[in-house]
DNA sequence: CGCTTACTCAAGCACTCGCTTTATCAAGCG
DNA sequence: CGCTTGATAAAGCGAGTGCTTGAGTAAGCG
């Protein structure tokens, strides 16, 4: 689990691989379709799909001569998990705080 | 905004740090106490901080000789926000592949 | 004042990252 | 068969990471 964490959020610490993610979200595509728009190598892209792939935020098949990449959300809804949780904790903690200064005031008012 | 999320997603990428930032959200903390579970230096714990410094996911302040940290969840949103986005737009897309097909079968039904 | 506590700074080391170039492979086309 | 297309493999390079040890700083305590 920490590990897939970890190369989860490896994977989107990268402009690129975030907007690859991004543009994957809207529809499956070749490698060559994703490197298209960016200033670098095929094979700088093609480094970048294995990264994703191997955080499991990407699949690929096989079709014809092409390697079509998909968004598979399941690693992306670990990661969603993952941050809410400490955001909850946080909230939480700033909840109890704020009822205990409430509490605190109304006691004060006696 | 890139550069923001470069940084806190490199931070979050670190189980140390993941752990960290789960522990501040529970309640503020001092970098010794913070480094006490872990088996490596507070040299190591002090710049695991300062990623999550330059992140922002969390701030220092002072006090007497030390510096308490504090986990703040602006930044936690914005990635929370951005994977969210991805996530959304991946849905829809399989909402509309879905009704694309129930309506295919309802034409076929005729 | 000296001593401890809490912490940072700096240098060094092994390792990884992002990217390049060169070479290679596998599928389809003439 | 050769040639192009889509993609991967491998090697190398500069920059950054994670950690260490050693030294330094600043605040409180006797």
């Amino acid at each position: 689990m920490d590990q897939r964490l970890d190369a989860v959020f490896t994977a989107l610490a990268d402009a690129t691989r975030r907007d690859i993610v991004a543009r994957l979200s809207a529809g499956d595509a070749t490698v060559k379709e994703l490197a298209e728009p960016y200033a670098m190598s095929l094979q700088a892209v093609s480094q970048h799909l294995q990264v994703l792939e191997r955080s499991g935020l990407i699949s690929r098949g096989r079709h014809r001569q092409t390697r079509p990449c998909r968004l598979e959300p399941a690693v992306l809804d670990e990661a969603l998990a993952w941050i809410g949780e400490s955001r909850r904790t946080w909230t939480e903690r700033m909840d109890r705080l704020e009822n205990r200064l409430v509490q605190l005031q109304e006691s004060r008012d006696d």
